[in-house]
DNA sequence: TCAAGCGTTTGACTTAGGTCAAAATATTAC
DNA sequence: GTAATATTTTGACCTAAGTCAAACGCTTGA
């Protein structure tokens, strides 16, 4: 598709490091699922010269860690996290996934810290967004602190679904859900809406939907038998979307369905 | 404290339009929990010339219905409120309380529309927040535009605590964990550390808890009997709270123990 | 004051999902 | 490529919490 992107090199050495590689937004193929929808060429222009692309980080590296400071907010370009928080007691949670062009780290805004920890599922790569230079910039550039808004609602909206999930769905309803959630995704990535492969371990997927591990093997081991889902270790395929919705408990005709 | 507010009557007749009241943030002894937080006087003046005061809710009314068109947010200034999500098969999950000085509707930002209901849980106020005069201000008012963000990274924050509290612990710790959360909160407000008066029903309390009502129950009256709470209806006592933070499995020496 | 109605508690029983243990696969490292 | 290690699956059994049903006790309203 055109030319490949030529990006100048900023000194005589050849080596440029990477985490300080200005990034360019406006031939990113995940900028209609960022930060910068709704913003015109000026504007990106302008959050690019803030953005920084981090580093790749490989499986397992710690993206931020419960306590540390607020510097950035990060958006995934490639690969995919997930953030965990801990009781005193040790037990911990999986608050949630991340995938390639969604945003993680707004949690931290609140006290200046962060209150979980986000680690790498697979090697990744992530753009890192100084927040306090976004704050500054969303104060001059009206697009950018709309939507800004409008993505810290979003993860909100996406937390309490979450609590519904916890709350009152049966096992059996949240793996269900969470894979339809994973194809959503998928979906508008451009990749299939069938064919997953979950970056996650068993454990991390019984973290996140509340259950043990053997109770979401069991549900996997289920699925499949029912004729739902293939599953090849982490490889998933969903073989009837329509019963999985069923499952699901959600109407596959379509969602906020009116009373 | 010093003379009373004089509000200007904006016409001759004698009834005012309580909705259209001006509201005095800077004389409100909620501003230090509320959006006006770290605004000078000037921007405060500023805000609260587009908040409205709202008419009072009496208990079982609504202050939105899912799927109503985002018009504000609001800020509880006596009562208190729930919001409730719905699945599709008609199960519901309170998803929060919001007592006074709390804010809600953030939700509503993403897609403009409310995804689920606040209904007055008692008699209460609400200071409505034209959401599109915010984000415009908050364009202008750098203090607020932070404000804003601010609380709405604690909502984030607050939700994921409820993922935690939902995926991973027993139905013991969480109402132990609930119950000293409104202690919190009440003593926030000045109020009593230990004598709560629960405006909300035990079906409601069971919904934001994710258990039975009967499971509800059977906790009050084990708690009752353990010495830890005094019951008498909606009227709780905490007797002992050190013994209630190690039922809710945390350690009451304080929070985010460093590992 | 009393009756009606709702919200709450308690009891008896059931069950979804957890726990413990062991076998079967993947993945990783050399 | 193979050994070593970690993850996942399966089975047997257990328990916390759910369900169903009935009794109790507040409010509310005439």
């Amino acid at each position: 598709m055109g030319s490949p992107t030529l990006v100048a090199s900023q000194s005589s050495h050849a080596v440029v490091k990477i985490s300080s590689l200005k990034v360019a937004c406006k031939s990113c193929n995940l900028r209609e699922l960022c930060l910068p929808i709704g913003l015109d060429q000026a504007d990106m222009e302008q959050l690019e010269g803030i953005i920084r692309r981090r580093r790749a980080l490989k499986k397992g590296q710690m993206l931020y860690r419960t306590g540390d400071p607020l510097r950035s907010i990060y958006a995934v370009r490639r690969g995919s996290f997930k953030t965990t928080g801990a009781m005193e007691d040790g037990r911990v949670h999986v608050t949630g996934f991340f995938l390639a062009g969604e945003l993680l780290g707004f949690d931290a805004i609140n006290a200046d810290r962060h209150p979980c920890e986000a680690e790498a599922l697979e090697t990744s790569d992530v753009c890192e967004i100084p927040y306090d230079r976004l704050e500054n910039l969303a104060q001059e550039v009206p697009g950018l602190q709309r939507q800004l808004l409008k993505v810290m609602s979003r993860e909100i909206v996406r937390d309490q679904q979450l609590l519904v999930l916890l709350g009152r769905m049966s096992g059996e309803e949240r793996l269900a859900s969470c894979l339809l959630s994973f194809s959503r995704r998928q979906v508008r990535l451009g990749l299939s809406a069938t064919d997953l492969n979950l970056a996650m371990s068993r454990q991390d997927l019984a973290y996140y939907l509340g259950l043990a591990i053997e109770t979401v093997s069991r549900l996997f081991s289920r699925f499949h038998e029912e004729g739902l889902i293939d599953v090849q270790a982490r490889a998933v395929r969903l073989l009837d979307i329509g019963r999985l919705h069923t499952v699901a408990g959600v109407d596959a005709t379509g969602p906020n369905r009116p009373k």
